[in-house]
DNA sequence: ATACAGTCTACAGCGACTGTAGGGGCAAGT
DNA sequence: ACTTGCCCCTACAGTCGCTGTAGACTGTAT
C-alpha cells in the first residue's frame, strides 16, 4: 500500500503524466496527497479510477459524461438507469456518426471510381467536389469529433 | 457581375461570415478587394471556390488537404493523380474511423444488453467500463476528429 | 559527487472554428 | 435630415481534450 508517484500511476493506468495533471486540473481526479517536497502521491484506487476514465474515453464518452459516471460510481446504491441512459446516448452518437461516415465512404468511393485519370481539368474527383448534386445531402451534417 | 458583400457570399455559398473571414486569415480564400469604406467585395468565382471548400469539408478533408486541392485546381493541365491520391487517403481515413466506430458500437451494445437494471454497484455497464478484458483492444486507438 | 531521470508550475499551441465587445457603414422609412 | 435596424469591421477569447515547452527542483544510481 505504499504510495506511487505520478509516473508510476501513469504507466500503471497507461495515461500520460501530463494528461493526469490535466485531469486533476479539470476536477476529474480529486486532489492527491503530496510528499514533503510537493510530489503527488497516489494509491491503487487512483489506478482504477484512471483506468476507468481511459476506457470511457476510448469508448468516446465526453469528459462531462465521464464526470457523471464517476459521480454515480461513488453512490453504488442508486438505481443504475442513469448509467444506462448515458451509455445509450453514447451508443446513439456512435450510430449517428457511423451513418455519416458510411455516406462519406460511398461518396468518396463513387468519386474515385469515376475518375479515369488524365488532367486535373477533367478529373471526376474534382468535379464531384465541385458539384453537390450527387450528394446524400442529409448526411452532410457537421462532422464533430467522436 | 457586380461584387457582393461578405454576407451575400455567405448565403450564396452557405458558409458563415465568420468562417469566411477565418478562411481568409489562414490563406484559403486570398485577399478580396475592398470597398472605399473597407468592406470585402466578392464575385461569383468566390462563391464557387467557397462552395468547393464547404463540400470538401463536408467530406471530411482537412484544411491542409483542401489547400492542396485548391492549388491543383488552379493548374488544370497537370495530371490528376495527385488529386486522386488525396481522395484515396481520405477514403482510407474514413474507413479506418468506420472500423473503430463499429467496434465501439459492438462494445457499447454488449455492455447495455448485459445490464439487467438494479443498483449502480451491480451495473454491467459500469463493470464493463472498469474491465478492459472484453475489449477489442486493437480498436481502442485514439479517436481523432473526422 | 555527479549524472540523469523524474517531478514541479505556468503557459502556449493544436484544429477548425464560434462567440463577444466595441465600433463604423448603408439603405429604407418618416 | 434623421432615425431605425441590419450589415460590416477588427481584435481577441473560448471551445475540446489534450500536448509541448521552459526553467527550476527532487530522487536515485553509480
Ligand atoms: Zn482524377
Ligand atoms: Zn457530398
Ligand atoms: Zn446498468
Ligand atoms: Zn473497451
Amino acid at each position: 500500500m505504499k504510495p506511487m508517484t505520478i509516473g508510476r500511476l501513469s504507466s500503471a493506468a497507461k495515461v500520460k503524466v501530463t494528461t493526469i495533471r490535466y485531469y486533476e486540473s479539470i476536477g476529474l481526479m480529486g486532489t492527491p496527497d503530496r510528499s514533503a517536497s510537493g510530489q503527488r502521491l497516489y494509491g491503487s484506487v487512483d489506478v482504477e479510477r484512471l483506468s476507468f476514465v481511459r476506457h470511457a474515453r476510448e469508448l468516446g464518452f465526453s469528459m462531462d459524461a465521464i464526470k457523471d459516471l464517476i459521480g454515480l460510481q461513488t453512490e453504488p446504491d442508486q438505481d443504475c438507469s442513469a448509467v444506462d441512459t448515458i451509455a445509450q446516448k453514447q451508443l446513439a452518437e456512435v450510430q449517428k456518426r457511423l451513418a455519416q461516415l458510411e455516406a462519406l465512404e460511398r461518396e468518396l468511393k463513387r468519386m474515385i471510381e469515376n475518375c479515369r485519370g488524365g488532367k486535373v481539368g477533367g478529373c471526376q474527383v474534382m468535379a464531384a467536389i465541385n458539384d453537390h448534386s450527387e450528394c446524400e445531402t442529409d448526411k452532410h451534417e457537421r462532422l464533430k469529433p467522436l
